[in-house]
DNA sequence: CGAATTACCGCAATCGATCTCCTTCGATTA
DNA sequence: TAATCGAAGGAGATCGATTGCGGTAATTCG
């Protein structure tokens, strides 16, 4: 079923038949000859090959989009988003996961480059510097999703986080903390200086305020367990975190609960991310939410708009964060974690629960 | 960057070139002159046009997968695992949405087909009807995920799901409950009617056990939110639901919580699929656990083998599915739900609550 | 009425890799 | 020494759609 076939039912010659299917030259054919051959495409089912146009138009009509990990449910949504743009303007996601790692990074990279797409939407961050300069020299046209990455003047959408890590700490402020910390993400994670930054600053407008920083190896469940396990161990917990994310959230959540603590009472939690179901989490989690299907289509809509003018800006888009309050925050109790003594004893309990 | 620049540069023909660096072709070259042409391919930074190659061979290495919501975080595992399996293999997966929508389903494969994708994967089990036995009747490659579809002998990869709602329904039965209720997904799913009659011929064995069908209109948090809302004003809340899928679930925990009733001293739930924050619910939902991962890796090779092969078989996979007790069943409360008249009180509340 | 313009559409090259034939050449065998 | 064989690799067609070029017929213009 080819552009022949329909050509010989229709009577004409196949460039007729392209020509009169294809929008752009659609007009060079007598209305009444396009009628004829679209009828015929249609009795025949005819559908155009896209690997045969590709080849001669040199474009392939799909985007590589490069994210760490489908399964965080942060990214679904973006690329819900991308997708939703997409498709439209009739190009095709090819999705690759690298779980962050360089190789599986190059691979994806070059796998993709050899299936010709036409650009590239990145989501990981800590991208390889030495790939993603090469893609820049190269003239290869790439969106960042989500965090940056530095030297490379790529286009940026991300979502506000500076103002999200603000609105959170005055929450807590208000609330009456005075003991802040913020579970950093890792330091090679833009995403992780910026959040670190703007808590740093907004603590600081507070003469008040004491706010440390606490660096978390990877930003998942377990980093969180650990993390706030250790704090605990060490004796010098805060009453209210804000952590770099929602997984890493959900591991502080774990870690008190495991040593007899609660939140809000005992510690305050604000998350980063609003994933899905941290409404129903125990408890529902105040938490910062980014408009990820929105981060998506942005860039989708930027990568097509330059792919389409054959240009690469360097614009950045930021989108608004907003605060979501729900249970894990509440006002400080007073001596919540003054007792050094039932302290202690909290955390045996908790350690040999976890053996 | 051509493969006639790799020829030029190696001082060889170009279907040399091609012979030299294709795994197959490559015992038809000396040796030394595949070393030259691998050199010469390296230095020029050559990556094979793999559109050009699809249109020779008439196979594009690609695989459709066609999903109803990559934010269900059913799907992501799934999907993951596809990959697992696809990327070793040269394959690259071309993943669509279809929300479940018969418009977006026919486009979606349209457009896949037009991608020349090599086959399907499909998980949305109520696809339509037409397409699909159009699919099949065109010779078209698929293997059906999760669920399967009536009368079109597809191969088809699932969870063992009535393993895992006998083994619900036992376990809620062992600890003491004997008036349970299988709140069941839409019937047009083929999941649905699995689990229904499961969850029936396991209620069956038991004499003195009573159970009940509620037909949930979709498989959404709001849908299990509605259902129990309805339960509770009719004053036929049983003591505990076996519900047809963790969103389901996580809608009957926020009914019960804005009722003011406590799960599972009033009401022991368990949900289905095990979702990655299932553990982290209010209260830790007991569940049953599908390997989706290995779900998409079977499917994967079940496709790839069958496009290896050119043929087409129709075997079902039965991946065995395991309950996950946590905290949200316990034995019943004896006369948890009798006191009509709290229980009243409490609808009151808990309606206007909502409002 | 002849020339110029325009609308329509056919011809054939082209994209890059693969693959079937075919040639060449050195080695082996009778 | 001539016939045979096999390995190595070159020539060129091919996949299916697009597109620059040019031809033909109908239409407009001077």
């Amino acid at each position: 079923m080819t552009i022949a076939d329909v050509a010989v039912r229709a009577g004409v010659h196949k460039a007729t038949v392209s020509r009169a299917l294809n929008k752009m030259t659609e007009h060079q054919v007598n209305p009444a000859t396009a009628r004829r051959v679209r009828k015929a495409a249609e009795e025949l089912g005819y559908v155009a090959n896209a690997v045969a146009r590709g080849l001669r138009t040199n474009s392939s009509m799909t985007v590589g989009v490069i994210i760490p990990d489908l399964t965080n449910p942060l990214f679904p949504p973006m690329v819900r988003g991308i997708e939703h743009y997409l498709a439209p303007h009739g190009y095709t996601a090819l999705i690759a996961n690298t779980d962050g790692d360089d190789d599986l990074e190059r691979a994806a990279f070059d796998s993709l480059s050899g299936r010709r797409v036409d650009g590239f939407i990145i989501a990981t961050g800590r991208m390889h510097h030495e790939l993603i300069a090469d893609a820049y020299h190269r003239g290869v046209h790439v969106v960042m999703l989500n965090r940056g990455s530095v030297d490379v003047p790529y286009p940026l959408v991300t979502g506000d986080d500076a103002a999200g890590v603000t609105a959170a700490v005055e929450h807590l402020v208000e609330l009456g903390h005075r003991d802040l910390v913020h579970l950093a993400g890792p330091e090679n994670f833009t995403t992780s200086a910026v959040r670190q930054d703007a808590f740093l600053a907004a603590v600081r407008r507070h003469a008040d305020v004491a706010g440390r920083l606490v660096p978390a190896p990877a930003l998942t469940i377990r980093a969180g367990l650990e993390c706030m396990n250790d704090m605990l161990l060490h004796g010098d917990a805060p009453t209210a975190i804000v952590a770099g994310n929602d997984l890493l959230a959900v591991g502080i959540l774990r870690s008190l609960r495991q040593h007899g603590l609660h939140c809000p009472d005992d510690v305050s939690v604000i998350g980063f991310n609003d994933m899905d179901s941290t409404e129903d989490l125990n408890p529902p989690l105040t938490t910062v939410r980014v408009p990820h299907f929105e981060m998506g289509t942005e860039a989708a809509r930027l990568l097509i708009d330059d792919l389409a003018a054959d240009r690469q800006r360097s614009v950045t888009v930021s989108l608004p964060a907003s605060l979501v309050v729900r249970e894990s925050t509440a006002a400080p109790r007073a001596g919540a974690l003054a007792s050094a003594d039932t302290f202690q004893a909290r955390i045996e309990s908790g350690l040999s629960m976890r053996r």
